[in-house]
DNA sequence: CATATAATGTTAGCATTGTCAACATTATAT
DNA sequence: ATATAATGTTGACAATGCTAACATTATATG
């Protein structure tokens, strides 16, 4: 399929290489560790290459963010819309598959929900963090039928779904940048946090 | 008091005012914002005038995270400390102090509780995160006093700080990374959280 | 098919930044 | 008083993002 002549003058493919590079980079070494001259290096081509598909490091960034989402939504939406489970059994589920996302991709994680260019996300590209706010409508779909099934209070889901969010999302930022230290209760802390929203949604 | 001759050769206090000033320009500007350069021409010495006091750009801000949790500890401590008030109060105070202090400084937020230098603030410095600790710990101790009180359940406090402090981080996080887009709501979202937080707990 | 034009890639070089080495000036101690 | 330590300065280097000018290949249009 792909010639593999030696290095021809076109790569062919270089600005989805460059955003799959970028983003298994990125999840390797963080955000702060990638270079430009690293990155194309790996990919064979000269360093100003990147120039041809992406208007700066930053767009070129930008994309690889897009692409995370894009991932991360191929990795929840199936967990959020399994209707053989219960509400409660995909509350728990999404949970626990969000917190493992984090651990395992803790780079790739600060990059999605952190706060470097957040305000050229929305102004350069236009798609508005469609994933991000799939996810929160998402969460917002599951509690509305929690609220039908009377385990969770008829209250205001969007301030219920920003609540739950805020909880997990403070426990993954607080685990994977080391301000847990005792790391060997992580799961009880995990089933604790569970519990205690469960309960105080109720 | 101070000499304002025209730049003496020595500046007199350089090593307090670049922790100072570093601190200061973070705050408003970020992290990644701050230049040895310009932080060095802002106090009026030549570029490396640093590293007569700091090894690195990175012992430096070391420096200024252990100031910043110096400042936090003056902040907090009379809040937990404060006899005088119930504990249901205390713990509201110190939540909505803790969610101010992440808004009004979400740089120095972001630096003191981020990623960054994690294992260095461990391997140089040996405070060991000292006023984080002394956080948690009043932290700790206000909920062993709940539960005296009887409006906490009796359950292992420390997985009871934790998960409280990641609800709370994690809606400051986002908050201030900006995933939050209803941000009118947010009064509403942090009530939601304290009455889920103590109703879950007890 | 031929060739003009667009797409894609390369090389040279600049500005910024952290850092080091060598040197200069001031403070401190003996 | 002067040797030594403390503190500050200048010059230079390497890494990095980026631009300009040029080179090569693909695509389209006659």
């Amino acid at each position: 399929m792909k010639e593999k002549k030696t290095s021809p003058y076109h790569h062919g493919n270089l600005k989805e290489a460059l955003l799959k590079t970028a983003l298994e980079m990125i999840d390797r070494e963080g955000l702060d560790a990638i270079t430009l001259r690293d990155l194309t290096q790996r990919l064979g081509t000269s360093r100003t290459a990147v120039y041809r598909h992406f208007a700066s490091k930053e767009v070129l960034i930008l994309g690889v963010i897009e692409k995370g989402y894009e991932q991360l939504d191929l990795l929840f939406t199936p967990i959020f819309q399994d209707r053989t489970r219960s509400v409660a059994e995909r509350f728990e589920t999404m949970g626990r598959a969000y917190l493992d996302f984090a651990v395992e991709h803790p780079n790739l994680y600060r990059l999605l929900f952190g706060e470097k260019f957040r305000r050229e996300r929305e102004e350069i590209c236009d798609y508005k963090n469609e994933t991000q706010a799939n996810g929160l409508y998402a969460l917002i779909g599951l509690l509305l039928e929690a609220q039908e099934e009377g385990i969770v209070a008829r209250e205001n889901p969007m301030v219920q779904a920003a609540t739950v969010w805020a909880s997990i999302h403070g426990l993954a930022s607080l685990l994977i940048d080391g301000h847990l230290l005792m790391s060997d209760n992580i799961e009880a802390i995990y089933e604790y946090s569970q519990g205690m929203l469960l309960k105080g949604l109720r």
